[in-house]
DNA sequence: CGACGATGTTTGTTATAACAAACAACAAAA
DNA sequence: TTTTGTTGTTTGTTATAACAAACATCGTCG
């Protein structure tokens, strides 16, 4: 057999998966949706049962919440649950950088995550937010997988996906108001270093930071919503 | 309206979940057992869909490994894993002792847990070590759900699920040999006293003596099995 | 005797249909 | 006018069949 051919293609409710995550991730579902089943299998263009499977994934992953009938809703962000998320994003991800600042790393990462943030300073600079947002999470995953524990790294991504939407279509006008490059920059020089206890500051500093800007934003019934959206 | 009937009946797949999970959790499967959807679905008398919205649910939640060709597959827990399991219930868990004794609780609940406490102690010294796993159980989680942060108390029964099996029948052997419980009660004196740094220092500790006595425990392989199971 | 290839079996994937519960709309009665 | 009962639609749930890929079995050829 000359077949070296590794078909490993994915099955359909895989894409489906996909597609639903990024959409979350890039909040283009308004929260309180219902997402009925038939509706996403027209749009995909495939029957109920590879979006049924998806929808349960993501269910069960938390990144959408389940409602009345067992329907699938995109979640609200209560201010509580944000600060609930912050804590143990607080807790992960400060852990992360702590043990990723223990080991010893190649030239080639560091060097790495040290362009992507200078890349990061200018794209603040040129206000190119949009592209901004994708360095900004590869920039923090990036950190995490220094730790060497993928465990750790899936259970931080995870919580991403949870607060992704708010992240979204805030962390762009947060970015160039505030310093918020200082944590960063710090935060790698402190993995640099070796320096555990700084490089879970740093990191702790970033996340409660960012947290305490978007919960500033709150309404009064304790909901964070998109602040402005102009659709184009 | 009369009716206060509130049916709230459980969809068959749900039903299923909760079967396989106890099931995990309790090590009635052999680690690298191939858990085939259409034996699954004999067993419980049902269709093969709703067995498999349950597998999906639970590979979702990385309680069960996806195998080769999508298949799911009880996972095998390696030194390593184990490991980085560590890593992770340490930092959940010992941030979940430290909210919790920064609040302040009701009487009942704290003389409950110190209920619990003395039974399991009894339940020790008497050998009735299949009714203390279930003590222990919630003992850890009636401290974590003290941290009053539901998101956190999720994430770390995501984790426990992980390593179930596997502390399923090391740990009663090992509260036996140890001195287990010390940890338990200086926690929760520490959380009564408002300690917030004895607190997750000791809950780490709990999580970590009994990590170390499991990967004492492991072949030349690293991988870690049932040591003598004495199947009735 | 050993290796290669055909064939049947196993198993996850997908589509489709039938079903039940919940919601919405409308009509009729108080 | 308000309430109530009925009906039609929506939607998640479950079963079943068809399908394709992978694995096992076994026969045939070298």
């Amino acid at each position: 057999m000359t077949a070296l051919k590794r078909i490993e293609r994915e099955p359909l409710w895989d894409l489906a998966h996909a597609q639903l995550r990024d959409a979350l991730l890039a909040g283009r579902f308004e929260p309180g949706t219902v997402l009925t089943l038939r509706s996403l299998a027209e749009s995909f263009g495939t029957s109920i049962t590879p979006v049924r499977d998806a929808v349960t994934r993501l269910v069960a992953q938390g990144v959408l919440q389940q409602g009345p009938r067992n329907s699938a809703i995109v979640p609200h962000l209560s201010r509580r649950e944000l600060s609930d998320l912050t804590v143990v994003r607080c807790a992960l991800e400060g852990r992360a950088a702590r043990e990723a600042a223990l080991h010893r790393h190649d030239d080639a990462t560091l060097r790495k995550l040290q362009e992507r943030l200078s890349t990061m300073q200018s794209l603040i600079a040129a206000r190119k937010l949009e592209s901004y947002l994708e360095h900004h999470r590869k920039f923090h995953f990036g950190i995490y997988a220094m730790s060497g524990i993928p465990l750790l790294v899936e259970t931080i991504e995870n919580m991403w996906l949870r607060c992704g939407p708010v992240l979204s279509y805030v962390i762009p006008e947060y970015v160039v108001l505030l310093k918020g490059w200082d944590h960063h920059t710090a935060a790698l020089k402190a993995i640099v270093a070796g320096d555990a206890d700084g490089a879970e500051r740093e990191i702790v500093a970033d996340i409660s930071d960012a947290a305490h800007y978007l919960a500033s934003l709150a309404d009064s019934t304790g909901q964070l919503r998109r602040p402005s959206l102009v659709t184009s």
